[in-house]
DNA sequence: CCGGTTCAGTTGTATAGTACAACGGTTATG
DNA sequence: CATAACCGTTGTACTATACAACTGAACCGG
């Protein structure tokens, strides 16, 4: 499998198309069923801000490429579950600083230790070299520069 | 980066389950850039149809973990975008067979050009074996069994 | 051949996630 | 200070999705 770059680059670009965009279609579905109780999007800002020890809601927009209105919503329902809280911060008065609640912190550990369950489960057969490798990958095709993309028009 | 499995699993997973959803958070914005035309379910569904030549309504379903709701709603909007045309199968009634109108071809032909365009911007500094490897990561982590996720629970 | 079951697809209803636009405060800058 | 830049919220709309209830068609056992 490993074997001399015989495959042409265009096949591969249209597996990589084609199996990332699989991949996108059942994320969501599959993470419903490993934690139904928290939503995809908010499981991963919630580890974000968890991540960062404390982050405003337009880091979070910027670093997922959200709308701040999205991020705006995604935190009210975070904060109404009673995940996360706001601190104004008390240099700027426009900022609130996000920080995990107790509860947050342990809803998203829970979640963490069964999502990586499933991952463990599904990647049974991958040995520790494969592993590493792919996520080398995956790490190297996500942190490429978006403007690789035709991101531009701001509409 | 290839070196000698020096990664533990753990921390492969983790970098692992992380990045596929950061990509499946971005994956449709992203579609949505490339082609604002054809949203990206549709896009897939039609995709599918077209390589099946010919596929039933069902079959999208099971092939891609949606409800045949969903399908259906798709499907319909495909049809009225005249880019699909639903054929009775003479020898089962309940079945109808799907299939690419010219203007769904010559649609799906432009979105794959220009996707294809995009990736190929995207990951241009890669080498051919990294690309060929990251296809054949992907492919396989797809074709897992999805069993291994806690699928289950027909609720 | 009739009645129950299974299968294909549609429709009603509800929800998550998202964007864009308009707005209200807040801070920074000329 | 006035205007601009910035942070966040809210109104509105749309896509994607699920579940449940339903219609029609086909199959199966008697």
């Amino acid at each position: 499998m490993t074997g001399g770059a015989e495959v042409p680059r265009e096949a591969s670009l249209d597996v990589i198309q084609r199996e990332l965009t699989a991949f996108a279609r059942r994320a969501r579905a599959a993470a419903a069923r490993v934690h139904p109780e928290l939503p995809l999007v908010s499981y991963t800002l919630l580890a974000h801000i968890d991540g960062q020890r404390g982050c405003r809601a337009t880091d979070l927009a910027t670093h997922y490429l959200l709308d701040k209105s999205t991020v705006s919503r995604q935190v009210a329902t975070l904060e109404r579950l009673g995940l996360v809280e706001r601190r104004p911060a008390p240099d700027d008065h426009r900022v609130q600083v996000l920080h995990p609640t107790e509860a947050g912190a342990e809803v998203l550990a829970s979640a963490q230790t069964s999502r990586l369950a499933a991952y463990q489960e599904r990647l049974r057969d991958w040995s520790a070299d494969d592993l590493a490798q792919f996520a080398a990958y995956l790490l190297r095709y996500n942190t490429a520069s978006p403007s690789g993309l035709p991101d531009s028009s701001p509409h």
